[in-house]
DNA sequence: ATGCGTGCAAATAGTTTGCAGCGAG
DNA sequence: CTCGCTGCAAACTATTTGCACGCAT
């Protein structure tokens, strides 16, 4: 996620960079975290929640961004394009990147599968249960 | 998930097998699907939504069904308590079973790693898309 | 009579949508 | 002026909770 990127992308099609959008993309590029909307929001003071989900949709349509729906909660938003898979922590629902080579998966099953979600525990023990 | 079985534990706890919980019971013990709490509502057109809730989640503690909370939508409810991963088809959102020995992992990885959900497309191609 | 269970209705959480008004080109 | 964008409020979906009544023991 660069921020000259997506200015140069919007201006292309018409569309602002406005200081909420710009605040949004900076926070994101700011963070290796997969922040949820709420948390987006909190961080960046952009005006109201649903201009945070408005905005979260573009970039998606943009191709910038991933949305990862959490079951039971709030989504998490991923500014990672690179390929690669997820652990979410079962205590305290964080997600952690997984290098696509942390998983093999059989024949059978591989080449229809483009992500995989393993539901475990943080790396570290996970102190905020 | 087997009906005497658990008519003989609610007995021993003094709970009761009400018609309602018979019907979810036996419609969980007839199929092979992964339905949501709506699906068991309609097909046993047991009484209230809420009931089927109260009866689902009562099973969970009875160690008799897992709750498999999905991405962005209704969780959905598995009586096959037999460990397997599950592959989610982005199409349709239906669930599939995936034995075990399908995934495999890296030892950094996977003892903290209990479920896996791979997400994917249908087996068959996924008729109702 | 005791108390579990049902089922309605209201509350809740996360997200989406409709719409009036503002501001940039 | 035109059109995109914001932000409020209302709608919506899935789920949970409170409570009064009913039935089994």
């Amino acid at each position: 996620m660069d921020l000259t990127d997506v200015e140069a992308e919007l201006k292309a099609k018409g569309l602002l960079l406005t200081p909420q959008r710009r605040a949004i993309v900076e926070f994101l590029c700011s963070t290796h975290s997969h922040p949820t909307a709420a948390q987006v929001h909190e961080a960046t003071g952009a005006g109201a929640l649903s201009t945070v989900y408005n905005t979260l949709t573009l970039l998606q349509e943009l191709g910038r961004l991933h949305e990862l729906p959490q079951p039971g909660g709030e989504s998490r938003f991923d500014p990672n394009m690179a390929p690669h898979h997820h652990l979410r922590c079962m205590d305290c629902s964080r997600l952690h990147d997984v290098p696509m080579n942390a998983v093999t998966l059989t024949t059978q099953v591989d080449h229809r599968t483009a992500r995989v979600t393993l539901e475990g525990h943080c790396p570290d023990g996970c102190a905020s249960v």
